[in-house]
RNA sequence: GUGGCUGUAGCUCAGUUGGUUAGAGCACCGGUUUGUGGUACCGGGGGUCGGGGGUUCAAGUCCCCUCAGCCACCCCA
């Protein structure tokens, strides 16, 4: 038995939990559409540098949530934790700086080696989108708006709460950073040991400590917006008026960071309390020095990835699947010619369901747990009469129905 | 990665102070009804009690290890 367990922090997806999944993505996909964003595809995996650069070195996810290994070729190779950092990579190995702006959908499995927990999972699937090339903050505008589009179409974003900050720039933020290393240094023999090694790693995170001893230092901390520049301000109202403009509510949290390098100005987070501790659903924000880390031409953008299993988790309402029409041959001579019969009804676009074994009760049965809207019963009576038996499963009418003319009889149960 | 809780049939769960053949409901299969469904009644299959080791005359039950899930931290979507 535990042979056959899947590997940890991964699980097998049918049934209802897969057509919740698929309908994520699906209305993200259909979304993204309207918002001018077209699909993409990137490998599930990349060599390990493109992630390490743009991630940042000092990033969770880099230095203990990789799945790294060699390849036979002597390559070293990462399963991607994310999406970004390799839509950004396509962006550059195929040249697309000459068509700006990129818009792009994708969706797909990410992986990462964490503890596992309701709604975290080794290997899970993100939804997301890249706008590459616009500076403007009519850029983020747009892009937080497409999230809003996508949570309210699965019908899940009143349960969210929008929360918004800004990381300001290059500058502004660098300026913060040592404001932050400086003041907390002080302290450090009162700061928890996660701290203290965010103290390295990220100062930004220790602003979101969860420790009682940090969260009185935290009280008495520099405040970003004493260091945020003139451009970085502007930037950020613009972005509020814009959203205020279509009508989005957000709440300012100074606390928001992120703890992937490249982002910049704004960071977002939609969040539920539905989900316990994993309650962020969709999230990003701008990312405008990425490309040029990677060694491409400076390029700004933005972004956001969602998490496909906690959204399919938070949208409660069914995805129903169209009703079938089932046919049920009784005898040999009419297996053989239901079998051509439910052929053709496919060609014409009907689900159909098509048993062979069981006595006509049980088949009716059966019919009725597959949901069926009609059966189609062939026995001897109506093959000799060149007809199939109709019978409506809701209302329990049937009637003779010649082969010729079934195409007509089913329209209604489409 | 740290701390805690849980693990008995496909699913949800009983199982007494350790005691002989481990139960129920749902689901599944079959029958009552050899070609007419959702109900009802009757019957049946299915478990090395997550795995391994130990204590004991005897372990689902006690102890140790291990695996997995869940909760919090951490991190993040």
């Amino acid at each position: 038995m535990s042979s056959l367990q899947p590997v940890r922090g991964t699980h097998d997806l049918f049934g209802d939990d897969m057509r919740r999944h698929r309908e994520v993505l699906n209305i993200g996909r259909e979304v993204a559409n309207r918002f001018g964003y077209d699909e993409i595809i990137t490998p599930i995996f990349e060599k390990t540098e493109v992630f390490k650069r743009t991630l940042g070195d000092t990033s969770d996810v880099v230095t203990k949530e990789m799945y790294t290994f060699p390849t036979k070729g002597g390559d070293e190779i990462t399963l991607r934790p994310e999406n970004t950092a390799g839509v950004a990579r396509a962006f550059m190995s195929n040249g697309l700086s000459q068509q700006l702006p990129v818009k792009f959908f994708y969706g797909g499995p990410m992986f990462r080696h964490e503890r596992p927990q309701k709604g975290r999972q080794r290997q899970f699937h993100q939804a997301g989108v890249e706008l590459l090339g616009v500076e403007k903050p009519q850029g983020d505008v747009e892009i937080i708006s497409l999230g809003v589009h996508f949570l309210k179409e699965l019908g899940v974003y009143e349960n969210t709460t929008l929360e918004l900050n800004t990381l300001g720039d290059q500058e502004s933020r660098q300026a913060y950073r040592e404001a932050l290393i400086e003041y907390f240094s002080a302290f450090k023999d009162q700061l928890s040991e996660d701290s203290l090694s965010r103290l390295e790693k990220n100062p930004l995170r220790i602003l979101d400590s969860k420790d009682e001893g940090d969260r009185k230092l935290v009280a008495d901390a520099p405040v970003f917006s004493d260091y945020l520049n003139d451009l970085s301000k502007d930037f950020f109202a613009q972005v509020k008026s814009g959203l205020d403009a279509l009508g989005i509510s957000y709440e300012i949290n100074p606390r928001l960071v992120r703890g992937l390098d490249y982002y910049c100005h704004t960071a977002f987070e939609f969040t539920t309390t539905a989900l316990g501790a994993q309650g962020t659903v969709l999230a990003g924000g701008r990312y405008d020095g990425l490309i040029k880390t990677m060694g491409g031409p400076a390029t700004p953008g933005v972004g956001w990835a969602s998490g496909v299993e906690r959204l399919a988790m938070l949208m409660t309402r069914q995805v129903v699947e169209p009703k079938p029409v089932v046919i049920i041959p009784m005898g040999e001579a009419a297996e053989a010619k239901a079998q051509i019969l439910a052929d053709e009804l496919r060609y014409a676009a009907y689900r159909v369901e098509l048993g062979f074994s069981g006595n006509l009760k049980k088949r009716l049965n059966r019919a009725n747990k597959q949901n069926a809207s009609v059966a189609i019963i062939m026995g001897d009576d109506e093959l000799a009469a060149n007809s199939a038996t109709v019978r409506d499963l809701s209302s329990g009418e049937q009637e003779l129905v010649k082969l010729d003319a079934l195409a007509d009889k089913l329209s209604v149960y489409r």
